[in-house]
DNA sequence: TCCTTTTATCGTATGTTTACGATAAAAGTC
DNA sequence: GACTTTTATCGTAAACATACGATAAAAGGA
């Protein structure tokens, strides 16, 4: 690359392309909806939940925690993880901006646009 | 990978994880700014507004394609993109259900959880 | 102190993404 | 038919992502 892609893009749409980075993968996702629903969990749960090795899933935690989406604290040998509601929201709203001109748009791109 | 993501995933975990990717780089989100702004615009006038080689350009197009969140057409030499509505409002719904169980968690997680 | 439990990190293999330039293909113009 | 414009695809290099097993580190219990 020749530039940063900060001199290129707007801080949006980097914050957002982060987030979705963070969801792009299925196991991510599986992870959040867990954590959802348990409010908390330590890692070894979400190693329990999904068929992939405990190192893996460590791996997918930092992917989520580097995006904020996710915080996580040691508690004795283990390592507790919940979700950063705020960061939530703030991905949300992002994901909203760029839905509302899309959702504005006055065509009707049933089948195409040319 | 020794099991296939379709028996490990639900097929929302994987549908949200493919839209997620496709908005997983700020050069596709300026694409899809920039579609919303316009209707429609062929592929040169995106070259224009990205200091992206016109290969780069067109290989993010694809990837946008393939994620089905907009829909190209032939138009003579040119090659017309516009944003596939119906798509897009699919993907926003599969985020807002995941997102409907992180807001609702009665936890209100300002500075860790644990 | 030593052992166990739990998790992070390291090393590594494999596959994917992102970028570029070069080239091919499709269609209109002269 | 030759030339131009426009875009997709090919080839390729570099970087990143994803998976695993092995190992280290942190903390509690015997």
């Amino acid at each position: 690359m020749t530039k940063r892609k900060d001199e290129i893009y707007s801080d949006k749409e980097i914050n957002l392309s982060e987030y979705a980075k963070a969801l792009s993968h299925p196991a991510r996702i599986a992870i959040l909806k867990h954590l959802a629903s348990q409010d908390r969990c330590i890692c070894g749960e979400i190693v329990e939940i999904l068929p992939l090795a405990q190192s893996t899933v460590s791996q997918h935690l930092k992917e989520l925690k580097k995006a904020k989406l996710i915080t996580g604290e040691i508690d004795g040998p283990r390592s507790c993880y919940c979700i950063n509601k705020e960061k939530y929201i703030e991905m949300m709203e992002l994901m909203d901006s760029l839905s509302s001109l899309i959702v504005k748009m006055k065509s009707d791109n049933k089948k195409g646009c040319c």
